[in-house]
RNA sequence: GACCCCAUCGUCUAGCCUGGUCUAGGACAAGAGCUUUUCAAGCUCUCGACGCGGGUUCAAAUCCCGCUGGGGUCGCCA
């Protein structure tokens, strides 16, 4: 039976990179029908933070991939040192103070990576390495030996950066008698500017993107495309299909560039193909949020009906905040170019015939207002776009956005009236 | 610096293992046009890559070697 593990440390966000190697590990064990098994290695007392611990289990939830098994490092501390006595009684370690060390033996180390083939290593240049540390907690890498042994794992997904812990690992495994795993190393996401995904080049945590409004699928979907592809020139795939298609020898062995556009046009493909009703109650949040909606007495059936104005275009909902301000604030603020371009020439008399139209419509709907502003523009014998323009920018404050007569619709024609009589010397 | 990994459009990738069907396919981005109601949506089109040099072979993006470039690791962090 298969075994896989995801071990995240708790002194950071789950981020990008974290993600993605969980996801891996996720996809193998639901393809061969295994565990998934969570283990947090939480080791490093003074850096690790309940906080993190929250986050990553959240974001995981969020993403989509439930565990198996839960573990932590911290409850396991008198294992690692049975471990660690074994070794110290066999004389293949020894103590320098309270730490205990393996003696490394120079020879030659081979594995073989389910993604990159054989791997050989000189262990000549591999020191002693630290087993338990002066304090009593064990090491990284002999924890995750000790753990990955006992918990039966018996596939390593993990990134590449840990290539070189691997001959390191390996020797543990051997001299401690243990079975070893399969190892398969997928390869790292760097950021923009070719450096390791860091704050600085773009690593955000995952719970930040919840938070602008990225959906948990189109994440999980870009994550999986980074790194391995389902053929076919497929690019939209959900979590389930993937199950079927995945397949971990055929992850590439090129590290790959986080690119933010492509995240957003999937996100925007998702919104797309997303129920209105479903964006509203995670849109609610965000705009309660941003100020632009009371919670107590708010009024979802209009929510929906902007929301669906918007719904196509959005590379995320917390743009829905931005570009729907004006059918939710009292006072609007106008863009200072778009003011400059559309309204420095004064518009007084034809906004008062407009408005005169609008107010003699028997049934005031998107098709009344159009025909009105038609007829308008008509007897004026001036052209369309120079006068929905500057009505644009009067009511929204912005030079883009939906439809102009559905947003005077869902205006009403009070607060257009209200909007355009600024304007009016 | 030592050791290790990697190398197809700007980016994500298909093709590579099992050489010929590759004048290298798709997607994102970019550019152009249409949509005369904007674009941040939609449609159409365009631009754009096998890092370099040697082999092997009738034939190489595909196999081998070297170089160059990029990345990773070298903690009593994980």
């Amino acid at each position: 039976m298969v075994r896989v593990r995801f071990a995240p440390s708790p002194t950071g966000y789950l981020h990008i990179g974290g993600s993605r190697t969980s996801l891996f590990n996720w996809l193998y064990a639901r393809a061969k029908q295994g565990k998934f098994i969570l283990r947090i290695e939480d080791t490093d007392k003074a850096r690790s933070k309940k906080e993190f611990l929250d986050e990553i289990l959240e974001s995981l939830r969020w993403l989509g991939m439930e565990w198996d098994e839960l573990y932590f490092q911290s409850q396991r501390f008198a294992l690692y040192k049975e471990y660690a006595q074994k070794l110290l009684d066999k004389g293949l370690a020894y103590r320098e103070g309270e730490a205990i060390i393996f003696k490394v033996v120079p020879q030659k180390i081979k594995i073989n990576d389910l993604i990159h083939g054989e791997i050989e290593f000189d262990a000549t240049t591999i020191k002693d390495q630290v087993l338990i540390k002066s304090d009593g907690t064990p090491t990284y890498n002999f924890a995750c030996v000790v753990d990955d042994a006992l918990m039966q794992i018996t596939h390593v997904i993990r990134g590449d950066d840990h290539i070189s812990n691997t001959p390191k690992q390996v020797m543990l495994y051997q001299v401690l008698g243990f079975p070893l795993p399969q190892f398969a190393h997928i390869p790292l996401i760097l950021g923009k500017a070719g450096g390791r995904l860091s704050k600085r080049t773009g690593a955000v945590a995952i719970s930040e993107y919840r938070k602008a409004g990225y959906l948990a699928e189109a994440l999980v979907n870009f994550l999986m495309l980074l790194g391995w592809s389902p053929g076919n020139n497929q690019e939209i795939i959900t979590l389930k299909e993937a199950i079927n298609r995945f397949d971990i020898t055929q992850v590439n062995k090129t590290a790959a560039i986080f690119d933010l556009e492509k995240l957003n046009w999937l996100n925007n493909y998702y919104i797309k193909h997303t129920e209105p009703q479903r964006l509203r109650e995670l849109v609610i949040p965000l705009l309660v949020d941003a100020g632009l909606v009371d919670k107590a007495n708010l009024d979802k059936e209009y929510v929906l009906k902007i929301l669906k104005l918007f719904q196509p275009r959005l590379n995320n909902l917390k743009d829905f905040c931005a570009w729907a301000d004006f059918f939710f604030k009292k006072e609007i603020e106008i863009e200072p170019a778009a003011k400059e371009k559309f309204l420095a020439v004064d518009k007084s008399a034809e906004f008062k015939l407009f408005l005169e139209k609008l107010a003699a419509l028997e049934d005031f709907n998107p098709l009344s207002i159009e025909e009105a502003f038609r007829n308008l523009v008509r007897e004026l014998n001036i052209e369309s776009r120079s006068l929905i323009h500057p009505l644009r920018v009067a009511l929204t404050g912005k030079t883009v956005g939906p439809g102009l007569f559905e947003v005077i619709y869902y205006l009403g024609l009070e607060r257009t009236k209200q909007r355009l009589s600024k304007w009016i010397k």
